[in-house]
DNA sequence: GTTACTGCAAAGCTTTTGCATCCCT
DNA sequence: AGGGATGCAAAAGCTTTGCAGTAAC
């Protein structure tokens, strides 16, 4: 667990189960994701930890809150520059790790300091489109 | 009002009202702000009918749901293909009309039917940034 | 030993819903 | 006249918060 001692936050059991399933997970989870999927191995967490620990891990860039999702917020675990691809039936989040220009011309941005962007694509899986 | 009698809704005062605050309408209200502003003029207006109206003009493609921000849905009578700058202090919407080639590539998007995009660009405007 | 974190429960907010009444078409 | 819309209040769903106890540093 030496990788996460860098987070300068305290390394509690509960914390180092939720790290251990973000790692290398693609799913964008929600809080409710989490907590289920954590609790089975640590029954004792609560949610206000999960929270909890979603905030100090966003507020430390080890993590991303999406808004994607309106009816819940979802984490990525990635932070590196990429963009989404959101399945309109499943609302399953791929993401999108293609290079795009995407420079706003000067008469539309006004006096913004523009700090970065965020392509969302809507399509339908493969899954959702045999369903139709 | 007869430009709104196309929708294929039963026109109430209430609604004309919301359709009239609507028009022209560039900031992207929440539901609470279309609320406190509509009430004002129609006193007699309740909530439920906000997203109600709301809701049946989304269903009619008369405005579109924005998911921009987490802490409450705004949304934007401007339903033609366009882009969203958002100020990371004050939340702020501009819309951008600037048109972007974003196509992903065939590697990246699997078999997903793309269907459209939108694009988020942070930044920190003008006000915001003489406050630091 | 401190400070920060946990768990529980309650509160907060936005959004949705049920239902009797009302009114647009 | 009939079906949809309104208003009110209550419910639902996600997220946050207060607090006493506990564990990481």
């Amino acid at each position: 667990m030496k990788k996460y001692r860098e987070l300068g936050i305290k390394l509690t059991p509960q914390r180092i189960a939720i790290l251990e399933y973000l790692d290398k997970n693609y799913e964008h989870p929600s809080a409710e994701d989490i907590y289920v999927k954590v609790r089975k191995k640590y029954p004792m967490m609560s949610f206000a930890t999960v929270y909890n620990t979603l905030q100090a891990l966003a507020d430390k860039g080890k993590i991303n809150e999406l808004n994607i999702d309106p009816k819940r917020r979802r984490y990525d675990p990635d932070t590196g520059y990429h963009h989404h691809l959101i399945c309109s039936g499943c609302k399953k989040i791929v993401d999108i790790h293609a290079d795009f220009q995407v420079n706003i011309p000067d008469d539309e941005k006004g006096s913004f300091e523009i700090i970065g962007n965020h392509i969302e694509f809507y399509g339908i899986c493969p899954v959702c489109k045999d369903k139709e």
